[in-house]
DNA sequence: ATATAATGAAACCAAAAGGTATCATGATAA
DNA sequence: TTATCATGATACCTTTTGGTTTCATTATAT
């Protein structure tokens, strides 16, 4: 059982996942549309999609026999939490996305 | 060779590299320093500051047979410019919510 | 009612990751 | 010079990770 914060960072990791998480932005989508787009098995989408939601960063809806996969704004609090450790180390460009973030979540 | 975002987001994903970059915001460690904050080996410490090092994240100096280690600042760059992809999209949906109060308020 | 479409889940596999122990090398102190 | 200290580097081991294939389940459309 790893921390919450380990879950997310991992879930961060895997560049597919990252490539995941842009798609979600555009629009939600089912497990086999977010398939559609990478070149390989559904199965392996799907474990990609599991571990994203065990990281917190997306949200799965089921509706009817459909899940539908959301980018989760809120999830990647923890990362920029931890980042926040360093502020003293550069610019406010971190603190401006930060309280976009907020804001929307407000 | 993976893209050098991968380095980064790799060098962030495990939680000792993550606590020893804590560690060198407070101070520059020889391997040494870093390696008498955790229970394990030097090796193993030393594999990862060579990880932090590939992603970017520590600078390392060698001074006489010590090797110092640093944080590097801009190394967090590629991470913060991954997560702008998505101010846009948190400004879409804030737009949107704008949109729908400006309705409601009509 | 049945065929089909979307997903869940398990077994399996190769490669990468995180760790250890061990030995080699370069710099320093006595 | 010589013993020692800090690090480099390699071989080796176990677990995790990212992927596949295959089969089961549930919802939908004919």
């Amino acid at each position: 059982m790893p921390a919450p914060d380990q879950l997310t960072f991992r879930a961060l990791a895997d560049p597919t996942r990252r490539d995941i998480l842009q798609l979600l932005a555009t629009q939600d989508m089912t497990i086999a549309d977010v398939s559609g787009h990478f070149d390989m098995t559904r199965a392996a989408v799907k474990k990609h999609l599991t571990v994203l939601s065990d990281g917190g960063l997306i949200t799965v809806e089921a509706r009817g026999r459909e899940r539908i996969n959301s980018i989760n704004t809120q999830g990647f609090a923890p990362v920029l939490s931890w980042f926040e450790y360093f502020d003293s180390f550069w610019d406010d460009r971190l603190s401006a996305l930060k309280s976009a973030i907020e804001k929307d979540t407000k």
